[in-house]
RNA sequence: GGCCUGUUGGUGAAGCGGUGAACACACAUGCCUUUCACGCAUGCAUUCACGGGUUCAAAUCCCGUACAGGUCA
């Protein structure tokens, strides 16, 4: 029996995770936070924007409404200035580098991780805070942090950089259950959000129009859009910040007499002179690495060697060859021909069930030759 | 100026008298998804530059007009 503050974000994964807790007896607060304010922030895309009850009002009335039902205390804290200077800013400069930063990880880190974790001890003593993640946490004997049972819904990818002090004082009390064992019990209990739509999007800011939504914070000149191949420019871009390596939506190239019939894909960008490299592949040499530098790297558990790692969300594991340590927080990994491997995205090393940690994609390479992933070695 | 060829959806392009106008790319929507992406599914020309004619029937044949390209003096 301990006291436990869960983050009731609204949804049915927090709404569950509090309902178990207090299930096992412990004393359970809830505490929603706010960490976007669309108004204050300027942003433009939200589609709620004009409408008189915003999202976050919504979700919080759905997080009290489950409160209420499971018998608990709510209360309600804002971060809105934290995740800006914390999170919002890094990203923001990220983009403006070419680079595809991962405002999720961070968010964590910082603001779920840290800042709720500080203001739920502080106000309330607790024990521990929990979270609606599907992940898994072990605190002894040592700290360990494991894949969830659903392994579709596995969310360790985003708890890369959580430290061991962090860890120690967390649960996910719903990473032993399936999704669908959350929604069964969800109904069963009756919450509201039992059958609640999963959010997307950033978390806290939800789904954007994404270009609409960086412009709104980046200012991006048109250039040229340049087939790797065969050097000639194909089309114009919107702004190098727009496009992701691997990406093929968006580009607005339809058919062309000089090319073939075929989608084009983003494979390369050149900041200096503005330009994105296309290529008319999906399975491009361009878009393949087998070696990357990982910095800013956190390893939650030293002891354990890392098998395997997630360059992205979502994307299957890749087998690691090889590794080589270059500082304490930077490592060079090798893998066999991956595509799209994307600076500035997640690295996320796991051996196992075991999620080690990780870091941030800096470099990468085909052998020796460096991808013109992005050009920061300029700036 | 004469002669020739071409003009099909947002783009590239099949079809060349027979009756829902291929296909690819783009785009849109949905699904998937706590990042950005990838992926999957579905949709998208009542109409073939325009006007007229032949025919039971034309994007497909004929005539004219307008563009575009080629070619000959």
């Amino acid at each position: 029996m301990a006291k436990v503050v869960v983050g009731l974000s609204g949804g049915v994964d927090s709404s569950v995770a509090a309902y178990l807790l207090k299930e096992q007896g412990h004393e359970v607060i809830g505490l929603f936070m706010q960490n976007w304010d669309p108004l204050l922030n300027n942003d433009l895309a939200d589609p709620y924007i004009d409408q008189e009850i915003c999202q976050a009002q919504e979700d919080y009335n759905d997080a009290k409404l489950v409160a209420e039902k499971l018998g608990i205390e709510i209360h309600r804290v804002n971060f809105v200035k934290e995740y800006w200077e914390n999170v919002f800013e890094y990203f923001i400069s990220q983009y403006k580098k070419g680079r595809t930063p991962n405002p999720d990880v961070l968010c964590n880190k910082y603001i779920k991780f840290h800042c709720f974790l500080e203001y739920a001890q502080k106000e309330f003593a607790c024990d521990y805070i929990a979270m609606g993640h599907y992940a898994q946490v072990i605190h002894h004997p040592e700290v360990k942090l494991l894949r969830a049972v659903d392994e579709n819904k596995d969310q360790t990818y985003f708890l890369e950089q959580l430290s061991e002090e962090q860890l120690k004082k967390s649960l996910f009390p719903i990473g032993h259950l399936e999704k669908s064992e959350v929604r069964k019990i969800a109904n069963e209990v009756n919450l509201v959000t039992a059958n609640k739509k999963d959010s997307t999007g950033i978390c806290f800011i939800g789904e954007r129009n994404f270009v609409n939504f960086l412009t709104n914070y980046i200012e991006q000149k048109s250039g040229d859009f340049i087939d790797i191949e065969t050097n000639k420019i194909v089309a114009k871009h919107k702004g190098l910040s727009f496009y992701t390596i691997g990406q093929r939506r968006g580009l607005g190239i339809g058919g062309n007499k000089n090319f073939e019939n075929a989608s084009w894909y983003v494979v390369g960008k050149d900041i200096k002179n503005n330009i994105v490299y296309i290529a008319q592949d999906d399975n491009s040499i361009y878009l393949q690495s087998n070696n990357c530098i990982v910095i800013g790297v956190n390893y939650i558990s030293k002891n354990e060697k890392i098998s395997s790692v997630k360059f992205r969300y979502r994307s299957k594991d890749v087998e690691i060859i090889d590794y080589k340590w270059i500082s304490k927080t930077e490592i060079k990994l090798y893998y066999p021909n991956t595509l799209a491997v994307t600076p500035g995205q997640a690295c996320v090393f796991y051996n196992g069930q075991e999620c080690l940690g990780g870091g941030e994609i800096d470099q990468v390479s085909l052998d020796g030759e460096t991808r013109v992933y992005e050009n920061s070695n300029n700036n």
